[in-house]
DNA sequence: CACCAGGCAAGTA
DNA sequence: TACTTGCATGGT
């Protein structure tokens, strides 16, 4: 299963070197990492930008706010992060979920990682990479985020695991927790550059052979 | 013009 | 269990 020839952490060191920190996650508060974890599903982060920005110019990065927001107007406003219907609704339904349990985000922080996880998890509109994605960077649990640029930089490497869906991610998050220290600013920088890496020469077959880090890897 | 992006859930066989 | 489809805008 585990390719030896693959150390994590020397190939994180690699990465760092060559592309420097990407400082996930942009945002101003816990709740706009959570915000972006919904907006950004299946959807660039550039047209997520333009919809927080919309969000903040009308003092919507706020709790209380969103949840008595009227849903298509949320939709309205979030409109250039695509699916925004959709979007709308998982962003009410699950800062909803949050605030009946919770004073705040951060009062989350008071259940175990996996507490916190399995809430999440219950709520629609969460999957695993968006439950770990608001774990790792909005709560900062020790968690590592495993999305397809992860999944495909996996394949290349020829390691492959098997099972359902849910079986597969947490092989492959295993797979990092276990060959790292427990460390957050690591695991938050790591899957930044995992994207970072998947952007710049995992896109298009031909750039695969230009990829400095790839070589380097095997 | 086609294709993809920091997914997820529901439906089908 | 393993595909397929709907959701949708904006950049390349």
């Amino acid at each position: 299963m585990i390719n030896k020839r693959i150390d994590l952490l020397e190939n994180y060191k690699i990465l760092y070197n060559f592309f420097g920190p990407q400082g996930w996650w942009p945002a101003d508060s816990p709740l706009e990492v959570v915000i972006g974890a919904i907006l950004t599903q299946n959807t660039s982060w550039q047209n997520v930008e333009k919809a927080i920005f919309n969000l903040k110019q009308n003092n919507l990065i706020n709790l209380i706010a969103l949840i008595e927001i009227d849903q298509v107007e949320l939709a309205r406003l979030i409109k250039p992060s695509g699916y925004y219907n959709l979007k709308a609704k998982r962003l009410k339904n699950l800062l909803l979920e949050i605030h009946k349990n919770f004073h705040s985000i951060e009062e989350m922080k008071k259940l175990s990682l996996n507490e916190a996880r399995n809430l999440l998890l219950g709520i629609k509109g969460i999957g695993y990479e968006t439950a770990d994605s608001i774990l790792l960077y909005a709560l900062e649990y020790p968690t590592f985020v495993i999305d397809t640029y992860t999944l495909r930089w996996l394949e290349r490497l020829n390691i492959k695991f098997f099972g359902n869906k849910k079986n597969r991610y947490h092989q492959s998050q295993t797979l990092f927790m276990k060959n790292l220290p427990n460390d957050i600013k690591l695991f938050k920088e790591y899957h930044a550059l995992i994207v970072k890496l998947g952007k710049e020469f995992c896109k298009k077959r031909p750039k695969c052979s230009e990829c400095p880090f790839f070589i380097k890897a095997l």
